[in-house]
RNA sequence: GCUGCUGUAGCUCAGAGGUAGAGCACUCCCUUGGUAAGGGAGAGGUCGAGAGUUCAAUUCUCUCCAGCAGCACCA
């Protein structure tokens, strides 16, 4: 037999026969270690225990103690278990894949019945007994021919189809959970004992397409979520609570912001206290352009057919716009317009609107468009995903030699508004070529290159997002990340040589000839419906001064003290703070549990003493501890608060 | 769009084959109270829409609409 070496964490190395598996190491190490392993990383990647090793190699065997190691066995045995408890309950249930997620894991079923909610119970209580057996797991490599034999002979459909779609010259691994087995590319735990019996729960189950593909199967998948720990698992489901106070829909119906009906479907009607924050950010995004050297416009949002026909929008985008149809009787036929879905038609309109020089390059050209897009039903989701919104959007028509500067202009534009709106980290992809695409290589290396010399400019980090440019040019995507973690897509710059050539704009360069335009696509927060959401969701309703819909309640304690409150809120509404009196006959506790509740950020309480000494009784939001404070330094400190931080950044 | 679930008062929800109930919010009265719910009274609903079954439907069935979760989509 040969012998390989194999060299442990500490740096040690020890000699064993070729083929000893991590267990009958482990075990050569010490019984203990043998019984609390779990797997082996072996070279850096994660091994079985039962899996043979042939040559020379680095090993550390895991136990429970290793996170990584753990969490991905735990949620992965438990999918199989799941599946085994299900096959168990209802054996005609056709398996297919069960994989790891974020938190948890889930599996793809194929039975004709929905699982409902009452199932899940019992699938749980099945799972709890497979655990408790210990049954022990085994693997094996199998032949093709036999696993496809083997899943015909079983009626599992999905896992034959499965098996043809592995490359031919990789092995076939099946897996035992006891007597239930599973086609799998492992690695999976000793016996099911090892999944912690009190730490995983099933949470929903939902439809999901066989292979991801809409047009075929649609399967019934369960999510589950596992941990190593019970307190793990309640840490995890009371952190899922916390989100769900964040959610912007709750939030808009708490504090008044918005609300939607059924009647327009994917549209919002918004409130007097959303509008001030939409109003308020859009004010600021207009203030930040201005003095980024671009100019605003404003094109209609009902266009006739003929241009969407000649932008390819009504190609390829067609489903997505709502069309309007107008029935003029003197005419005899119908004419056929749509709603813009995008703005960039339209832009391009007032470009090719008289002769533009090379002198007039940049042109960045700026709207805050309002567009309709016909999103399918299921997509729909509160404010984030809407059918009406607007885009902060812009259009930069330039040289090719100008997309580099423009681009890291964009960059640092981008950068200060995020930082503004609280949002200090945001990742940046760079998206180059795709495999279907239309133009020169050499143009592909010249728009490529200016991006990516751009970002270096700015001095940012990027991820390249290889083959997801779009079919005529790369893009950049912004992501920011959020105050729990999440992270989202909202900003966007894409380099466009195709919308120029097709609506025909043109410049007038140095030469006295006709040149075509780049066009670059840009926006910084997307739409102000989904930023708003983000920010709602991000600040859990708590906006930041500027931004917050109502900044101060000035409530009286003693009705005696009303016309004070009143001359209170003149005063901060002569300096810009948005501030209402609450002089209702309810106690002092009564409204400051109220607007505490409606994320107010200011109360100011005044009862006599305040009416006396000219003052007020100051409770932030979040803080138990007031302070009585002269109303002309609350005034100058509020008014300082309220300004926007542009303008906040200018004043110091 | 697909699968499943849901739709009852402004909000959160209970309910039953015989045309409905709670808490909070709202209105009025009492109370003037010092930092997260003072007390009392009152008003408020075509039970998402349409059709069917039935003596009778908000309840059962079907269709549609909307919402929720996930999938697919997001040129």
């Amino acid at each position: 037999m040969a012998q390989i070496s194999l060299t442990f964490p500490d740096g040690s190395a020890r000699d064993f026969e070729a083929g000893i598996t991590p267990a009958e190491v482990a075990e050569s190490i010490a019984r203990s270690l043998a019984k609390k392993a779990i797997s082996a990383t072996v070279n850096g990647a994660h091994h079985d225990l039962q899996w043979p090793i042939e040559a020379d190699a680095s090993i550390a065997i895991n136990t429970m103690a290793d996170d990584a190691a753990a969490l991905e066995l735990i949620r992965h045995d438990c999918a199989h278990i799941m599946a085994r408890a299900v096959q168990s309950i209802w054996p005609d249930v056709k398996v297919t894949i069960g994989p790891v997620i974020d938190n948890g894991f889930y599996y793809d079923f194929d039975r004709a019945e929905p699982f409902t909610p009452e199932d899940l119970g019992e699938i749980e209580k099945k799972m709890k007994e497979i655990i408790n057996k210990r049954d022990p797991v085994t693997t094996e490599i199998w032949e093709r021919d036999r696993a496809v034999k083997h899943y015909q002979a079983n009626n599992e459909p999905y896992k034959v189809e499965l098996i043809e779609s592995i490359p031919g010259d990789e092995p076939l691994r099946m897996y035992w959970h006891g007597h239930w087995q599973d086609l799998c590319r492992g690695p999976h735990l000793q016996h099911t004992g090892q999944v912690p019996a009190d730490a995983f729960k099933l949470m929903s189950v939902a439809g999901a397409y066989w292979r991801g593909d809409s047009d075929r199967a649609m399967l019934q998948r369960i999510y589950g979520v596992a941990f190593k720990t019970r307190e793990d698992l309640k840490a995890h489901l009371h952190m899922l609570e916390e989100a769900a106070k964040r959610d912007h829909r709750r939030l808009g119906r708490e504090m008044s912001l918005f609300h939607m009906q059924e009647e327009a479907p994917g549209q919002i009607f918004w409130h007097p206290n959303g509008w001030r924050i939409y109003t308020t950010l859009q004010d600021y995004m207009r203030r930040k352009q201005h003095a980024d050297g671009y100019v605003e416009v404003n094109t209609p949002q009902v266009v006739n057919r003929t241009l969407w026909e000649k932008s390819g929008h009504w190609a390829n985008y067609q489903e997505h716009m709502f069309i309007v149809e107008v029935d003029e009787d003197h005419a005899r036929e119908k004419t056929i317009n749509a709603l813009k879905p995008m703005n960039c038609p339209c832009h391009v309109q007032i470009y090719n609107d008289g002769l533009k020089s090379y002198r007039d390059l940049p042109l960045r050209m700026a709207e805050f468009g309002s567009c309709n897009r016909y999103e399918p039903s299921g997509a729909l989701h509160g404010i984030m995903r809407v059918r009406g919104f607007t885009q902060d959007d812009a259009h930069i028509f330039c040289r090719e030699d100008q997309i580099e500067a423009e681009c890291a202009k964009f960059i640092e534009f981008l950068s200060s508004v995020y930082s503004d709106l609280g949002f200090d980290k945001f990742e940046i992809m760079f998206a180059t070529r795709p495999e279907k695409r239309v133009g020169t290589e050499e143009s592909w290396d010249k728009m490529e290159a200016a991006l990516e010399n751009a970002i270096k400019l700015t001095g940012h980090a990027y991820t390249l997002d290889p083959g997801e440019g779009a079919f005529y040019a790369p893009k950049l995507d912004f992501k920011l990340t959020d105050a729990i973690g999440r992270v989202w897509q909202c900003g966007t710059f894409q380099v466009d040589p195709n919308l120029p050539e097709r609506l025909g704009a043109t410049y007038v360069g140095e030469d006295g000839a006709k040149h075509r335009p780049f066009m670059l696509h840009r926006a910084c927060l997307g739409s102000f419906e989904r930023f708003i959401g983000i920010l709602i969701e991000n600040w859990a309703g708590k906006l930041p001064f500027w931004l917050a819909p109502r900044q101060v309640v000035v409530a009286s304690i003693v009705s005696d003290a009303d016309d004070y409150v009143h001359a209170v809120v003149d005063r901060l509404t002569a300096r810009g703070v948005r501030a209402e009196a609450d002089i209702r006959n309810e106690k002092i506790n009564y409204k400051v549990r109220e607007h505490s509740m409606g994320k107010v950020p200011v109360i100011l309480a005044c009862g006599m003493n305040e009416v006396a000494d000219g003052t007020v009784s100051v409770r932030r939001l979040g803080e138990k501890q007031t302070s009585v404070v002269s109303l002309d330094s609350v005034a100058d400190e509020l008014a300082q608060d309220a300004l926007p931080p542009d303008l906040k950044h200018k004043s110091h």
